[in-house]
DNA sequence: GAATGTATCGAAAGCCTATTCAAAAAATTT
DNA sequence: AAATTTTTTGAATAGGCTTTCGATACATTC
C-alpha cells in the first residue's frame, strides 16, 4: 500500500532556487510584446502605443512584477541604481542618528535604499566599508570621514563618485559639505558661561584628528581671550570622543585641587559621561558645577536639570546632505557647495 | 597660436562612464587565462594549478581588482550575495541602535553589508521597504515587524527568504525569534516597586498593536495581582510608544486628583518623556514619584537620579539574531529557534 | 504613385559573474 | 606503449535589465 506524502510548498527543497518574482520576460510573454517594450513603459523612456502600454501594465499588475534593482544596477553603471551609502563614525551618538533620519527621509522620497556603514572611528573598518560600497555600485555616498586627510575617501571622490560630507570636510577635495559653524557654536557656549559669572571653565574635547574637535576648542579659546581670561592648559582635556572619556576626564578635572566651576563638553557622549561623574560626586548643577554641551539631544529636558546645549540641526543637516547628493547624482558637474548651518545655543537650566 | 588646455582627470567629462575598477576580464587578460579560472581562484572553488593561481593573484593585486558584488548577486540568486536587510520601527530608540550595533558586528565579520530600513511604525513605509529589499535580492532579513500579523512579511517568509525577528514575533509563521521575556521583566519592575512600598503604580504603555506592549502590561498586572493590589484602569495609559506620548500621558497621570506614587513606563522613549514631565512639575524622584522604565540606556547613570530600569541585552540580541540569520542562510532547513533572553532589573536610584 | 517622415516595436549586445560541460594536458595504471 | 584516470582549463550560458540600431507599419507630403 502506497502512502501519500504531502509536501507543502514552503518545505519542499526549493530553497536554493531563485526566490524572485518573475522577470521582465514573463511580463513580456504575457503581454505579447518584447522585453524592450516592457522596459520602455517601466521607465517611460520612449513613446509606446497607449493600447499596448495598458496591456503591459495589466500584465505587471497580474504578475505582481517588480523589477530587479540588482540587474538594473548592473546594467546602467552610473546614476539610477537607487542605492546610497552612508558612512558614519558612531551610530550610538544621537547626533548621527538624527542625521541619518534626515538622509533617510530624502532617500525614501526618492526611492533610494541606504547601505549603512558604522565604522566606529576605526580607519581600517572604514576602508573596508568603502571597498564594499564601491563594489556595490552605489550611486552616491554621504560620509563623515574619520579625518580630513582620508586618502581612501579622497580617491573615491576623485574617481567621480558623488559624495557629500557631513559634519567633517575633506581637505583639498572637491566635495559638498554640510556642517555647522563649530567655532561660533563653541564660542557662544563659553561666552554664555562667562557672562553668567563662571571663570574657571574647563573643556573636555574629542579626538584631535576630528576637525570639529579642533574648531570647538578654538571657539572655546577665543571666548576666553575676548573676555581676558587666561587660557589654562590644565583645564583642557582631550579624549577620544566617547562616553567613557567623558566620565574619566570629568573626574580628573573635578578632582583637581582647584577644580573648574564650569564644563564645556565637546560632544553628546562626552556630555553624558561628564554628567555621570558629576552626579556620582553629588555635585549640584549649576551651583557646584555648570555644564554646557556641544550637541543637543531631543530629550535634553529629561535631564535634571535640563541641559543647556549647543544645538546642531542634525535632522536638517541630513536632509540637506541628502538633497545635495541627489542633485549631484543627476548633475555631477555642478560646482561644490559648502553649507554652514547655524549652531544655536539652547539655554536651559544647567548654566 | 594654439592654446594648450589641461584637463585634469577629475574634471574631464567621463562622469557618465563606468567608475568600476576593471572586471574579471581585465584580470583574465593580464594573467593570460580565462575568466572562469579567475573566478575559480577568487572563490577557491576548484583546484587550479598553483603557478597560474599565483599569476592570477598577482594580476588582481596589480589591477587592484575588486569583484562586483552586484554582478555576483545577480548571478547566484540565493546565498552569497553578501547583503542583509534590517527593518526596525524607530532608529531613534536607543534600544534599536544597540540591536543594530550587534547585528553590524556580526555582519562586518562575515563580510555582509546592511541595508537599513527605518519604517517609523508606518505600515505603508514598511511595505515599501520590503519591496525594495526583495528587489535588492538580499540574502536575509532581520526585522522587528510592525505587528504580529504583518501579512507582507509573512509572505516573504513563506517565499523562503531567511528571516530572523527581533523584539517581536510573527504569528503562525516559521521564523527565528530573539527577544526578551517581556512579561517577567515587567513583573520584576513592578514587584520591586511594590516591595519598596509603592501602592498606586501607574503604567504608561506603548502601542497595543505591538506584542511587547501587551506582554509588559500583562507583567504589570500579574505583579499587582500577586500582591493583592487591585488593578485600577485609571492608572494605565496606552500611547503610541513615542517620547511625546510619554510627556503627555505622564502629565495626565500626575495631574490626577489622586496621582500615582510610582510610574512604570513601557519603553525607552516613554521613560524619557515621562522624566521631562516629572522634572517640569518639579517633582522629586523617588520621594514624590518613583519611576522604573522598560529598556535600559547606556547613559542611565547620567540621569538624575540614576534610572532604575529593566535592561534588555540589546547588543546581544542583535548579535544573536545576526548569527542565527547567517546560520539559516547557509542551512535554510534548520528548524526555527526562539531565543528568549533575560530582562534584568538594574536597580539604581529612581526607585 | 513615389518619397519622406514618424510612431512603434523587436533583436541583440552588453553589464559582470558563477557554473556546467567538455576538451586538453598531465599523471597514473595496465 | 596503450589505456585509464586525474588535474587543469576554456567556451558558453544564464541571470534581468537598458539601450542602440534597424525594421515595420502607418501617415504625410510632393
Amino acid at each position: 500500500m502506497k502512502s501519500f506524502t504531502f509536501v507543502p510548498d514552503s518545505i519542499s527543497n526549493d530553497h536554493k532556487k531563485k526566490r524572485s518574482m518573475g522577470s521582465m520576460n514573463e511580463v513580456a510573454r504575457r503581454a505579447g510584446v518584447s522585453i524592450a517594450t516592457v522596459s520602455r513603459v517601466l521607465n517611460n523612456s520612449q513613446s509606446v502605443n497607449e493600447e499596448t502600454r495598458l496591456r503591459i501594465l495589466k500584465a505587471i499588475r497580474e504578475l505582481k512584477y517588480q523589477p530587479s534593482r540588482v540587474a538594473k544596477r548592473l546594467r546602467s553603471k552610473s546614476g539610477s541604481s537607487n542605492l546610497l551609502g552612508v558612512l558614519v563614525p558612531d551610530i550610538r551618538n544621537p547626533f548621527y542618528v538624527d542625521v541619518l533620519m534626515g538622509i533617510e527621509e530624502v532617500a525614501y522620497r526618492n526611492n533610494y535604499a541606504i547601505i549603512m556603514c558604522n565604522f566606529g572611528q576605526d580607519e581600517k573598518k572604514e576602508a573596508m566599508y568603502l571597498d564594499i560600497l564601491e563594489s556595490e555600485a552605489i550611486d552616491g555616498l554621504i560620509a563623515a570621514p574619520a579625518t580630513e586627510y582620508d586618502q581612501r575617501l579622497k580617491k573615491i571622490v576623485k574617481n567621480g563618485l558623488p559624495v557629500v560630507c557631513v559634519d567633517r570636510g575633506l581637505k583639498d577635495s572637491e566635495v559638498d559639505l554640510v556642517w555647522v559653524n563649530n567655532e561660533a557654536g563653541a564660542y557662544a557656549a563659553v561666552d554664555h558661561l562667562i557672562r553668567n559669572g563662571y571663570k574657571r571653565i574647563a573643556h573636555i574635547g574629542g579626538l584631535p584628528s576630528i576637525p570639529s574637535s579642533v574648531l570647538r576648542e578654538i571657539g572655546y579659546r577665543s571666548a576666553l581671550t575676548d573676555h581676558q581670561i587666561d587660557f589654562n592648559p590644565e583645564l583642557v582635556r582631550l579624549g577620544d570622543s566617547t562616553y567613557e572619556s567623558g566620565v574619566r576626564l570629568a573626574s580628573e578635572l573635578l578632582k583637581l585641587q582647584n577644580p573648574p566651576d564650569a564644563l564645556f563638553t565637546g560632544n553628546n557622549l562626552i556630555t553624558l559621561g561628564a554628567l555621570e561623574t558629576i552626579h556620582s560626586l553629588k555635585l549640584k548643577i549649576p551651583e557646584d558645577i555648570a555644564i554646557i554641551g556641544f550637541d543637543d539631544m531631543s530629550w535634553a529636558n529629561s535631564l535634571n536639570p535640563a541641559l543647556t546645549a549647543v544645538r546642531q540641526p542634525a535632522f536638517e543637516i541630513g536632509k540637506r546632505a541628502g538633497e545635495l547628493l541627489i542633485q549631484r547624482i543627476s548633475d555631477p558637474k555642478r560646482p561644490c557647495i559648502q553649507m554652514t548651518m547655524n549652531a544655536e545655543l539652547m539655554v536651559r537650566s544647567s548654566c
